[in-house]
DNA sequence: TTAATATATGAATGATTGCTCATATATTAA
DNA sequence: TTAATATATGAGCAATCATTCATATATTAA
C-alpha cells in the first residue's frame, strides 16, 4: 500500500471527532451512566442520587459538575435542595438505545 | 429529603452499568472514533489508517489494539498487510446514529 | 440564636490513558 | 542472500480522571 490510495480515503475530520468522543466520553464512566439511567427515570436532587447509587455525595457532586459542563443535565434549586434532570433528548435516547442493545444480546 | 424515598428508586445496576460504560469508552476517543469512521466506509490496512488519519503507524496500531480486545474490529492478514473492518453493528448504527445527531443540529 | 442538613468545591492521589520511541517479527522485492 | 515494507509490542511519560477528604456556603429546624 505505498502508491497513493485508489479511492481516496476521506477521515472524519477532526473537529467533528472531537465532538463525537465527547458525546461519548459522557457516558464513558460507569458512575455517570448511573446517574443518567436515573434521571432517565425521574428528576432527583443529590443526596437522593448519592443514595441511590450508594456513593458518597462528593463523588456525586463532581460528577454532575462535569454531567452539568457538557449540558446534559439541568438543575433547579428548591430551598437546600437541588434538583437534576436530563437537558439533552439525545443523551437519553443513546443511552436508551444502548441499553436495549445490551440488554437483548449483541 | 431523608426520610426513605418515597417511590424507591432503582439504581441501574453496576454490572449493566460498567457494560454500558465500557461500549461508550470505545468511542471515547478521537482517534478511535476517526478510525471507526473510516471502517464504517471500507476495510483498511494499519498503514492506509494512518496515511488517512496523519497519525503514526504505531499509534493506530496500538488503538487498533484497544479495538480488537472490546471486539469492534476483527481483522485478515494478507501477505505482509493486515486488513481491520467493522465487527460489530452496534457500534457502527451507534457511530452513525451519533453523527447525524451532531451534523444535523441537537 | 445554634444545630442539622444539602450542596459545592479545592487539593491530593492513585489509576488509567494515548502517545512516542525503540525494537522485534514477518513478508516481499531486488 | 539483503533491503525494504508492514505490523506488533514493551517501556516510559505526560496528561487526564474519578475519587476521597476537608471545608465552605446556604437553608431549614429547634
Amino acid at each position: 500500500m505505498t502508491e497513493s490510495v485508489e479511492t481516496s480515503i476521506t477521515a472524519l475530520d477532526e473537529h467533528t471527532a472531537e465532538q463525537l468522543a465527547r458525546t461519548f466520553k459522557a457516558l464513558s464512566d460507569p458512575t455517570r451512566v448511573r446517574i443518567v439511567a436515573a434521571l432517565a427515570e425521574r428528576e432527583l436532587c443529590v443526596h437522593d442520587l448519592a443514595e441511590a447509587l450508594g456513593m458518597s455525595q462528593s463523588a456525586i457532586s463532581h460528577q454532575l459538575m462535569t454531567l452539568r459542563e457538557m449540558r446534559l443535565v439541568r438543575f433547579t434549586k428548591e430551598g437546600r435542595h437541588v434538583f437534576y434532570a436530563l437537558d439533552n433528548d439525545h443523551i437519553d435516547s443513546l443511552f436508551r438505545q444502548s441499553l436495549e442493545h445490551i440488554q437483548h444480546g449483541e
